[in-house]
DNA sequence: AAAAACATTTGCCATTTGGCAAATAATGAA
DNA sequence: TTCATTATTTGCCAAATGGCAAATGTTTTT
Protein backbone atom coordinates (compact mmCIF):
# COMPACT_ATOMS: atom_id res chain seq x y z
CA UNK A 1 0.00 0.00 0.00
CA UNK A 2 1.79 3.25 -1.26
CA UNK A 3 0.69 6.96 -0.21
CA UNK A 4 -1.33 8.09 -3.40
CA UNK A 5 0.29 11.15 -5.08
CA UNK A 6 -0.72 12.15 -8.16
CA UNK A 7 3.08 13.62 -8.76
CA UNK A 8 1.48 15.53 -12.08
CA UNK A 9 4.20 18.29 -12.15
CA UNK A 10 7.18 15.53 -12.37
CA UNK A 11 5.36 13.96 -14.72
CA UNK A 12 4.65 16.93 -16.62
CA UNK A 13 8.11 17.75 -16.92
CA UNK A 14 9.62 14.79 -17.71
CA UNK A 15 7.27 14.39 -20.42
CA UNK A 16 8.44 17.62 -21.66
CA UNK A 17 12.04 16.12 -22.68
CA UNK A 18 11.00 12.76 -24.11
CA UNK A 19 8.45 10.76 -24.53
CA UNK A 20 6.95 7.90 -22.05
CA UNK A 21 4.76 5.41 -21.44
CA UNK A 22 1.73 4.34 -18.86
CA UNK A 23 3.72 2.07 -17.72
CA UNK A 24 7.47 3.76 -17.43
CA UNK A 25 5.25 6.72 -15.79
CA UNK A 26 3.90 4.35 -13.07
CA UNK A 27 7.41 2.33 -12.32
CA UNK A 28 8.84 6.48 -12.26
CA UNK A 29 6.31 6.98 -9.42
CA UNK A 30 6.96 3.94 -7.69
CA UNK A 31 10.79 4.71 -7.55
CA UNK A 32 10.10 8.53 -6.14
CA UNK A 33 10.26 9.22 -2.28
CA UNK A 34 8.06 11.86 -1.30
CA UNK A 35 9.64 14.37 0.95
CA UNK A 36 9.22 17.14 3.28
CA UNK A 37 11.77 19.29 4.37
CA UNK A 38 11.45 22.47 6.40
CA UNK A 39 12.49 26.05 5.63
CA UNK A 40 16.17 25.90 6.52
CA UNK A 41 17.01 22.13 6.57
CA UNK A 42 19.23 21.14 4.07
CA UNK A 43 18.78 18.23 1.15
CA UNK A 44 22.41 17.81 1.28
CA UNK A 45 25.48 19.41 2.48
CA UNK A 46 29.30 20.23 1.72
CA UNK A 47 31.63 17.95 2.48
CA UNK A 48 28.93 14.87 1.92
CA UNK A 49 28.45 12.65 -1.24
CA UNK A 50 25.10 13.41 -2.72
CA UNK A 51 23.57 10.39 -2.76
CA UNK A 52 19.85 11.52 -3.79
CA UNK A 53 18.44 13.76 -6.42
CA UNK A 54 15.36 15.85 -5.62
CA UNK A 55 12.10 17.24 -8.01
CA UNK A 56 10.67 20.36 -6.14
CA UNK A 57 7.44 19.92 -6.39
CA UNK A 58 6.40 23.05 -4.18
CA UNK A 59 8.65 25.48 -2.78
CA UNK A 60 12.52 27.27 -3.01
CA UNK A 61 15.86 26.19 -2.34
CA UNK A 62 19.43 27.64 -2.31
CA UNK A 63 22.51 26.60 -3.49
CA UNK A 64 25.54 28.10 -1.69
CA UNK A 65 29.22 27.71 -0.46
CA UNK A 66 31.90 29.20 1.57
CA UNK A 67 34.18 31.28 -0.41
CA UNK A 68 37.93 31.64 0.32
CA UNK A 69 37.28 34.66 3.13
CA UNK A 70 35.00 32.51 5.19
CA UNK A 71 31.87 34.58 3.29
CA UNK A 72 28.89 32.90 2.33
CA UNK A 73 27.76 32.92 -1.20
CA UNK A 74 24.50 31.94 -2.32
CA UNK A 75 25.26 30.11 -5.77
CA UNK A 76 21.83 30.07 -7.17
CA UNK A 77 17.70 29.56 -5.88
CA UNK A 78 15.69 26.42 -7.13
CA UNK A 79 12.00 26.93 -7.16
CA UNK A 80 9.44 23.93 -7.63
CA UNK A 81 9.42 22.30 -10.94
CA UNK A 82 13.03 21.55 -11.15
CA UNK A 83 15.62 19.07 -9.92
CA UNK A 84 18.37 19.91 -7.71
CA UNK A 85 21.00 18.54 -6.87
CA UNK A 86 24.95 19.17 -7.19
CA UNK A 87 25.01 17.63 -10.22
CA UNK A 88 28.89 17.20 -10.57
CA UNK A 89 29.38 15.71 -7.23
CA UNK A 90 26.52 13.41 -8.03
CA UNK A 91 27.92 12.43 -10.59
CA UNK A 92 31.61 11.91 -9.96
CA UNK A 93 30.55 10.41 -6.34
CA UNK A 94 32.84 13.12 -4.82
CA UNK A 95 32.20 15.41 -1.76
CA UNK A 96 29.88 18.44 -2.55
CA UNK A 97 31.39 21.70 -1.78
CA UNK A 98 27.80 22.82 -1.45
CA UNK A 99 25.05 22.89 0.84
CA UNK A 100 21.69 22.51 -0.63
CA UNK A 101 19.00 24.22 1.78
CA UNK A 102 15.47 24.73 1.87
CA UNK A 103 14.43 28.38 2.19
CA UNK A 104 10.49 28.00 2.07
CA UNK A 105 8.80 24.89 3.63
CA UNK A 106 9.09 22.61 0.82
CA UNK A 107 8.04 18.79 -0.97
CA UNK A 108 10.41 16.86 -2.56
CA UNK A 109 9.98 13.72 -4.97
CA UNK A 110 13.39 12.34 -4.46
CA UNK A 111 15.13 9.65 -6.20
CA UNK A 112 18.13 7.89 -4.50
CA UNK A 113 21.13 6.71 -6.67
CA UNK A 114 19.88 2.85 -6.78
CA UNK A 115 16.49 4.03 -8.36
CA UNK A 116 18.28 6.25 -10.55
CA UNK A 117 20.37 3.20 -11.63
CA UNK A 118 16.94 1.13 -12.26
CA UNK A 119 15.48 3.63 -14.36
CA UNK A 120 18.34 3.77 -16.57
CA UNK A 121 18.44 0.25 -16.94
CA UNK A 122 14.90 -0.29 -17.55
CA UNK A 123 13.84 2.99 -19.61
CA UNK A 124 15.53 3.14 -22.43
CA UNK A 125 14.57 6.73 -22.91
CA UNK A 126 15.47 7.83 -19.33
CA UNK A 127 19.37 8.73 -19.78
CA UNK A 128 18.03 10.97 -22.74
CA UNK A 129 15.72 12.67 -20.40
CA UNK A 130 17.94 13.12 -18.18
CA UNK A 131 20.38 14.15 -20.03
CA UNK A 132 18.43 17.14 -21.58
CA UNK A 133 17.10 18.35 -18.01
CA UNK A 134 20.87 18.36 -16.69
CA UNK A 135 21.92 20.46 -19.85
CA UNK A 136 18.86 22.61 -20.17
CA UNK A 137 18.88 23.83 -16.10
CA UNK A 138 22.96 24.08 -16.51
CA UNK A 139 22.73 26.32 -19.83
CA UNK A 140 19.53 28.56 -17.83
CA UNK A 141 21.95 29.05 -14.71
CA UNK A 142 25.14 30.01 -17.14
CA UNK A 143 22.31 32.56 -18.84
CA UNK A 144 21.17 33.46 -15.98
CA UNK A 145 24.18 34.49 -14.26
CA UNK A 146 26.29 35.89 -17.57
CA UNK A 147 23.71 38.79 -17.85
CA UNK A 148 24.18 39.94 -14.25
CA UNK A 149 27.72 40.97 -14.32
CA UNK A 150 26.48 43.78 -16.73
CA UNK A 151 23.50 44.96 -14.52
CA UNK A 152 24.01 47.07 -11.75
CA UNK A 153 22.32 45.88 -8.05
CA UNK A 154 18.79 47.34 -8.61
CA UNK A 155 18.32 46.02 -11.52
CA UNK A 156 19.49 42.79 -10.55
CA UNK A 157 17.31 42.79 -7.55
CA UNK A 158 14.29 43.98 -9.44
CA UNK A 159 15.11 40.67 -11.88
CA UNK A 160 15.11 38.64 -9.00
CA UNK A 161 12.21 40.13 -7.77
CA UNK A 162 10.34 39.18 -10.77
CA UNK A 163 11.13 35.98 -10.69
CA UNK A 164 10.44 35.02 -6.72
CA UNK A 165 7.75 37.76 -6.51
CA UNK A 166 6.82 36.70 -2.57
CA UNK A 167 10.44 35.57 -1.65
CA UNK A 168 12.42 38.20 -1.09
CA UNK A 169 11.47 39.80 2.19
CA UNK A 170 10.78 36.07 3.80
CA UNK A 171 14.48 35.12 3.45
CA UNK A 172 17.51 36.53 5.27
CA UNK A 173 19.25 39.64 3.84
CA UNK A 174 22.28 37.86 3.55
CA UNK A 175 20.71 35.17 1.20
CA UNK A 176 19.49 37.12 -1.05
CA UNK A 177 22.88 40.35 -0.50
CA UNK A 178 25.32 37.27 -1.55
CA UNK A 179 23.58 36.19 -4.29
CA UNK A 180 23.19 39.48 -5.84
CA UNK A 181 27.05 39.79 -5.00
CA UNK A 182 26.66 43.13 -3.08
CA UNK A 183 26.80 44.07 0.74
CA UNK A 184 23.75 43.47 3.17
CA UNK A 185 23.57 47.55 3.77
CA UNK A 186 23.62 47.89 -0.09
CA UNK A 187 20.65 45.90 -0.59
CA UNK A 188 18.74 47.40 2.74
CA UNK A 189 19.14 50.88 0.76
CA UNK A 190 18.21 49.53 -2.77
CA UNK A 191 14.89 48.13 -1.26
CA UNK A 192 14.46 51.32 0.70
CA UNK A 193 15.15 53.49 -2.78
CA UNK A 194 12.65 51.22 -4.55
CA UNK B 1 44.14 9.31 -48.65
CA UNK B 2 43.72 11.83 -45.52
CA UNK B 3 45.98 14.39 -44.40
CA UNK B 4 47.89 13.03 -41.27
CA UNK B 5 47.21 14.69 -38.35
CA UNK B 6 47.73 12.73 -34.81
CA UNK B 7 44.74 14.60 -32.94
CA UNK B 8 46.16 13.36 -29.81
CA UNK B 9 44.93 16.40 -27.82
CA UNK B 10 41.05 15.76 -28.89
CA UNK B 11 41.82 11.83 -28.12
CA UNK B 12 43.44 12.11 -24.89
CA UNK B 13 41.05 14.46 -23.98
CA UNK B 14 38.07 12.01 -24.74
CA UNK B 15 39.60 9.31 -22.61
CA UNK B 16 39.59 11.34 -19.95
CA UNK B 17 35.72 10.65 -19.85
CA UNK B 18 35.49 6.86 -21.12
CA UNK B 19 37.47 3.59 -22.63
CA UNK B 20 37.86 3.78 -26.38
CA UNK B 21 39.94 1.17 -28.05
CA UNK B 22 41.82 1.67 -31.01
CA UNK B 23 38.98 0.93 -33.88
CA UNK B 24 36.57 3.86 -31.92
CA UNK B 25 39.70 6.36 -31.91
CA UNK B 26 40.10 5.63 -35.75
CA UNK B 27 36.78 6.16 -36.52
CA UNK B 28 36.78 9.09 -34.39
CA UNK B 29 39.55 10.40 -36.37
CA UNK B 30 38.18 9.82 -39.36
CA UNK B 31 34.87 11.96 -38.69
CA UNK B 32 37.05 14.89 -37.76
CA UNK B 33 37.75 17.68 -40.18
CA UNK B 34 40.78 19.69 -39.79
CA UNK B 35 39.96 23.61 -39.43
CA UNK B 36 41.92 26.31 -39.46
CA UNK B 37 40.27 29.57 -38.53
CA UNK B 38 41.87 33.39 -38.65
CA UNK B 39 41.54 35.55 -35.70
CA UNK B 40 38.38 37.69 -35.62
CA UNK B 41 36.32 34.78 -38.06
CA UNK B 42 33.10 33.07 -36.48
CA UNK B 43 32.92 29.83 -36.32
CA UNK B 44 29.02 29.92 -35.40
CA UNK B 45 27.01 33.07 -35.65
CA UNK B 46 23.84 34.27 -34.44
CA UNK B 47 20.39 33.75 -35.74
CA UNK B 48 21.95 29.98 -37.75
CA UNK B 49 21.14 27.12 -36.38
CA UNK B 50 24.70 25.55 -35.27
CA UNK B 51 25.59 22.54 -37.40
CA UNK B 52 29.05 22.15 -36.09
CA UNK B 53 30.95 21.05 -33.02
CA UNK B 54 34.25 21.97 -32.84
CA UNK B 55 36.82 20.39 -30.18
CA UNK B 56 39.91 23.46 -30.06
CA UNK B 57 42.94 22.15 -30.79
CA UNK B 58 44.85 25.88 -30.85
CA UNK B 59 43.74 28.97 -29.99
CA UNK B 60 40.94 30.88 -28.03
CA UNK B 61 37.14 31.63 -29.45
CA UNK B 62 34.89 33.54 -26.95
CA UNK B 63 31.00 33.92 -26.97
CA UNK B 64 29.29 36.87 -27.20
CA UNK B 65 25.67 37.65 -27.92
CA UNK B 66 24.00 41.32 -28.12
CA UNK B 67 21.86 42.41 -24.68
CA UNK B 68 18.40 44.18 -25.00
CA UNK B 69 20.45 47.75 -25.11
CA UNK B 70 22.48 46.73 -28.05
CA UNK B 71 25.85 46.18 -26.28
CA UNK B 72 27.97 43.75 -27.28
CA UNK B 73 28.39 41.39 -24.30
CA UNK B 74 31.65 38.76 -23.97
CA UNK B 75 30.04 35.47 -22.19
CA UNK B 76 32.58 33.49 -21.74
CA UNK B 77 36.16 32.35 -23.20
CA UNK B 78 37.12 28.97 -24.53
CA UNK B 79 40.23 27.67 -24.91
CA UNK B 80 42.35 24.89 -26.51
CA UNK B 81 41.54 21.32 -25.26
CA UNK B 82 37.89 22.29 -25.26
CA UNK B 83 34.56 21.82 -27.17
CA UNK B 84 32.92 25.23 -28.21
CA UNK B 85 29.57 25.42 -29.37
CA UNK B 86 26.42 26.84 -28.25
CA UNK B 87 24.96 23.50 -27.14
CA UNK B 88 21.33 23.74 -26.61
CA UNK B 89 21.08 25.56 -29.74
CA UNK B 90 23.18 22.76 -31.46
CA UNK B 91 20.95 20.02 -30.18
CA UNK B 92 17.32 21.82 -29.98
CA UNK B 93 18.19 22.53 -33.69
CA UNK B 94 16.93 26.22 -33.14
CA UNK B 95 18.88 29.60 -34.20
CA UNK B 96 21.86 30.37 -32.10
CA UNK B 97 21.29 33.37 -30.21
CA UNK B 98 24.94 34.22 -29.55
CA UNK B 99 28.44 34.82 -31.87
CA UNK B 100 30.96 32.18 -31.51
CA UNK B 101 34.63 33.74 -32.54
CA UNK B 102 38.30 33.44 -33.02
CA UNK B 103 40.17 35.60 -31.03
CA UNK B 104 43.51 34.15 -31.54
CA UNK B 105 44.17 32.13 -34.91
CA UNK B 106 42.52 29.14 -34.22
CA UNK B 107 43.16 25.46 -35.16
CA UNK B 108 39.77 23.45 -35.00
CA UNK B 109 38.83 19.67 -35.35
CA UNK B 110 35.28 20.06 -36.73
CA UNK B 111 32.61 17.44 -35.97
CA UNK B 112 29.22 17.54 -38.54
CA UNK B 113 26.06 16.57 -36.96
CA UNK B 114 25.97 13.90 -39.58
CA UNK B 115 29.35 12.59 -38.09
CA UNK B 116 28.41 12.70 -34.50
CA UNK B 117 25.28 11.02 -35.45
CA UNK B 118 26.97 8.45 -36.96
CA UNK B 119 30.01 7.93 -34.14
CA UNK B 120 26.95 7.92 -31.59
CA UNK B 121 25.12 5.02 -33.39
CA UNK B 122 28.70 3.39 -34.04
CA UNK B 123 30.63 3.93 -30.58
CA UNK B 124 28.29 2.42 -27.28
CA UNK B 125 30.05 4.66 -24.96
CA UNK B 126 29.86 7.66 -27.03
CA UNK B 127 26.67 9.51 -26.00
CA UNK B 128 28.00 8.96 -22.59
CA UNK B 129 31.62 10.44 -22.90
CA UNK B 130 29.83 13.36 -24.56
CA UNK B 131 27.28 13.92 -21.87
CA UNK B 132 29.78 14.31 -19.60
CA UNK B 133 31.91 16.23 -21.81
CA UNK B 134 28.82 18.62 -22.06
CA UNK B 135 28.02 18.68 -18.41
CA UNK B 136 31.56 19.26 -17.21
CA UNK B 137 31.90 22.33 -19.29
CA UNK B 138 28.80 23.66 -18.19
CA UNK B 139 29.40 23.47 -14.35
CA UNK B 140 33.01 24.67 -14.81
CA UNK B 141 31.19 27.84 -16.59
CA UNK B 142 28.78 28.24 -13.82
CA UNK B 143 31.55 28.04 -11.29
CA UNK B 144 33.47 30.42 -12.67
CA UNK B 145 30.51 32.94 -13.47
CA UNK B 146 29.38 32.96 -10.02
CA UNK B 147 32.51 34.01 -7.70
CA UNK B 148 32.72 36.75 -10.44
CA UNK B 149 29.39 38.60 -8.95
CA UNK B 150 31.64 39.21 -5.48
CA UNK B 151 34.85 40.04 -6.60
CA UNK B 152 35.96 43.33 -7.89
CA UNK B 153 36.88 44.26 -10.85
CA UNK B 154 40.60 44.65 -10.35
CA UNK B 155 39.82 40.74 -8.80
CA UNK B 156 38.10 39.55 -12.03
CA UNK B 157 40.89 40.95 -14.32
CA UNK B 158 43.76 39.26 -12.20
CA UNK B 159 41.85 35.99 -12.58
CA UNK B 160 41.43 36.73 -15.97
CA UNK B 161 44.94 37.43 -16.21
CA UNK B 162 45.94 33.72 -14.32
CA UNK B 163 43.12 31.95 -16.85
CA UNK B 164 44.63 33.74 -20.49
CA UNK B 165 48.43 35.09 -19.16
CA UNK B 166 49.00 35.94 -23.00
CA UNK B 167 45.70 37.33 -23.73
CA UNK B 168 44.80 40.47 -22.04
CA UNK B 169 46.80 42.79 -24.04
CA UNK B 170 46.64 41.10 -27.48
CA UNK B 171 42.30 41.47 -27.93
CA UNK B 172 40.19 44.64 -28.27
CA UNK B 173 39.52 46.20 -24.80
CA UNK B 174 35.94 45.79 -25.41
CA UNK B 175 36.05 42.05 -25.56
CA UNK B 176 37.39 41.57 -21.99
CA UNK B 177 35.56 44.43 -20.56
CA UNK B 178 32.28 43.06 -21.44
CA UNK B 179 33.27 39.84 -19.86
CA UNK B 180 34.52 41.19 -16.84
CA UNK B 181 31.03 43.22 -16.73
CA UNK B 182 33.02 47.07 -16.68
CA UNK B 183 33.58 49.95 -18.85
CA UNK B 184 36.28 49.74 -21.16
CA UNK B 185 37.48 53.20 -19.58
CA UNK B 186 37.27 51.32 -16.17
CA UNK B 187 39.66 48.13 -17.52
CA UNK B 188 42.34 50.93 -18.90
CA UNK B 189 42.21 52.32 -15.73
CA UNK B 190 42.84 49.11 -13.80
CA UNK B 191 45.52 47.79 -16.09
CA UNK B 192 47.13 50.75 -15.35
CA UNK B 193 47.21 50.63 -11.82
CA UNK B 194 48.85 47.42 -11.71
C1' DA C 1 7.82 40.02 30.28
C1' DA C 2 12.64 40.61 30.13
C1' DA C 3 16.85 39.42 28.35
C1' DA C 4 19.62 37.78 24.85
C1' DA C 5 20.58 36.84 20.25
C1' DC C 6 20.05 37.92 15.70
C1' DA C 7 18.61 40.69 11.56
C1' DT C 8 18.01 44.98 9.34
C1' DT C 9 18.52 49.81 8.73
C1' DT C 10 21.03 53.96 8.89
C1' DG C 11 24.82 57.56 9.12
C1' DC C 12 29.20 58.80 7.73
C1' DC C 13 32.70 58.72 4.70
C1' DA C 14 36.03 56.18 1.50
C1' DT C 15 36.54 53.66 -2.63
C1' DT C 16 35.09 51.91 -6.91
C1' DT C 17 33.00 52.36 -11.13
C1' DG C 18 30.47 54.90 -14.73
C1' DG C 19 29.55 58.60 -18.26
C1' DC C 20 31.18 61.61 -21.40
C1' DA C 21 34.31 63.92 -24.20
C1' DA C 22 38.87 65.08 -25.53
C1' DA C 23 43.57 63.55 -26.23
C1' DT C 24 46.61 60.18 -27.63
C1' DA C 25 48.03 55.88 -29.71
C1' DA C 26 47.67 52.15 -32.87
C1' DT C 27 46.09 50.13 -37.09
C1' DG C 28 44.84 49.77 -41.70
C1' DA C 29 43.95 51.77 -46.32
C1' DA C 30 45.26 54.58 -50.14
C1' DT D 1 54.36 57.62 -46.11
C1' DT D 2 50.15 59.95 -45.12
C1' DC D 3 45.51 60.03 -44.08
C1' DA D 4 41.59 58.07 -42.09
C1' DT D 5 39.72 55.02 -38.95
C1' DT D 6 39.54 52.66 -34.83
C1' DA D 7 41.15 51.62 -30.18
C1' DT D 8 42.83 53.10 -25.85
C1' DT D 9 43.85 56.33 -22.33
C1' DT D 10 42.87 60.20 -19.57
C1' DG D 11 40.50 64.13 -17.07
C1' DC D 12 36.62 65.57 -14.79
C1' DC D 13 32.91 64.79 -12.11
C1' DA D 14 28.68 62.02 -10.73
C1' DA D 15 26.69 57.84 -9.13
C1' DA D 16 27.00 53.35 -7.04
C1' DT D 17 28.70 50.48 -3.68
C1' DG D 18 31.47 49.19 0.38
C1' DG D 19 33.13 49.35 5.32
C1' DC D 20 32.21 50.03 9.81
C1' DA D 21 29.69 50.93 13.80
C1' DA D 22 25.67 52.42 16.05
C1' DA D 23 20.72 52.36 16.20
C1' DT D 24 16.63 50.09 15.56
C1' DG D 25 13.71 46.19 14.89
C1' DT D 26 12.58 41.20 15.26
C1' DT D 27 12.78 36.62 17.06
C1' DT D 28 13.92 33.30 20.44
C1' DT D 29 14.94 31.85 24.96
C1' DT D 30 14.47 31.87 29.69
Amino acid sequence: MTIFVTMDKLINYLLEFGQLNQQQLDLIKRKAQVLELKKGNYFSEAGKIPRQVAFIEEGIFRVCYYNSEGDEITKYFVDENNFVVDIYSFNQKIPSSEYVQAVTDCTLLVFSTESLNDLSATIIQWDSIINKITEKALVDKVNKLSPMLAEDATTRYLNFLEKFPNLANRIPLSYLASYLGITQSSLSRIRKSI
